[in-house]
RNA sequence: GGGCAGUUACCAGAGUGGACAAAUGGGGCUGACUGUAACUCAGCUGGCUACGCCUUCGGUGGUUCGAAUCCAUCACUGCCCA
């Protein structure tokens, strides 16, 4: 039987080193689920595994896409069954890695067949958003899909705009594209969560931050500086120091608002997961003695 | 030693007799979320045996039908003069 375990937990909880040790003892390599790791040169700012950990077990979808590529949750789908199809000829069981939750559901769950969105369409609708609020685009999701109208969170501008893209580019009604159900996939999936004491996970994110500044976080946010709106900019650790270079804040403001921002993020990626009643938690302040042992007796 | 200003919930900060468990912001917590998702959005944030009750606005004592708001006094903090 063919098997996909799935590593999952918030940022900072130590995913990546656990899941090398697995992924070791299993003979596997690694899937990177991580939205941000998989571009180019974001090393520190995203604690993107370091040479010695790649050395170690090879990962995909590591430094593989340069910023300005488009890539999104479905486009990771494919390229992930695609990939696994290779692999399994050769494994048994692949280590899948990540806290990128729609990225993972992604590949577990299956995504909804939609046209991809073309860049003249958004930006119409972002600027007919910007000139005239979220009224316009309301009215039009109502008259073109009042299934989905009922449903969305009409406050979430992203969420509204976005269906509304979806039914212009499709020809038809979100909702009809939207079929709520989950596709098989011809694997077994194990999913183990890693999680942590909320006060360590917290401690461990501000001292990694402290690291990543050490490191020389603040020179590879500004060789990115110049394309600071791509969409793969607007993350934790490098918003905050574009903030910082524009002359907005100080240095030590914006670090601390990386350490902010990024417990922020660790909290939402748990009340993502705490949705999935598949997840097999271990907590890693408690014993790590046997860990590995106790993943691989999952399978 | 003298003068002035101040002390409000986790923090900052409104409120200067009833509409106050107390504006607003920050922070925190919880949650929603199927294609840009490290996005975007929402709710909660004194306690409880909760559509009602209880304890709060530095301490104490007053005035008043009624006080975070007025008076007295004590404590602490800041600025100014010695």
């Amino acid at each position: 039987m063919k098997t996909l375990l799935v590593l999952l937990g918030p940022t900072g909880v130590g995913k990546t080193e656990w899941s090398i040790r697995v992924a070791e003892e299993l003979g596997s390599s690694i899937i990177s689920a991580d939205s941000r790791q998989i571009y180019k040169g974001m090393t520190i700012g995203t604690a993107a595994p370091n040479e010695e950990q790649l050395k170690r077990v090879k990962h995909y979808f590591v430094d593989k896409l340069n910023p300005q590529e488009y890539f999104s949750a479905s486009e990771f789908e494919d390229e992930v069954l695609t990939l696994l199809d290779k692999l399994y000829t050769q494994h048994n069981t692949i280590v899948m890695t990540g806290g990128s939750m729609m990225y993972i559901d992604a590949v577990c769950k299956g995504i909804d067949d939609i046209p991809t969105i073309d860049e003249k369409l958004r930006s119409d609708l972002q600027e007919l958003y910007q000139k005239e609020g979220i009224d316009p685009i309301r009215r039009q999701l109502k008259l073109l899909d009042p299934v989905f109208y009922d449903e969305v969170d009409l406050k979430n501008p992203k969420r509204v705009i976005h269906a509304l893209e979806i039914c212009l580019m499709a020809g038809k009604p979100y909702s009809s594209l939207r079929t709520n159900t989950k596709k098989e996939r011809p694997f077994k999936i194990v999913k183990v969560g890693f999680n942590r004491d909320r006060n360590e996970l917290y401690n461990r994110i501000n001292l990694r931050v402290d690291q990543m500044i050490e490191d020389g976080l603040e020179e590879e946010a500004r060789s990115f500086y110049p394309m600071r709106h791509l969409n793969s900019l607007n993350t934790v650790g490098y918003k905050e120091l574009f903030n910082y270079f524009d002359g907005n804040c100080s240095k030590d403001f914006a670090i601390d608002k990386i350490k902010q921002h990024s417990r922020n993020y660790a909290r939402k990626q748990l009340s993502w997961f705490r949705r999935d009643k598949d997840i097999y938690w271990i907590n890693l302040s408690k014993s790590q003695d046997g860990v590995v042992q106790e993943i691989i007796n999952l399978l």
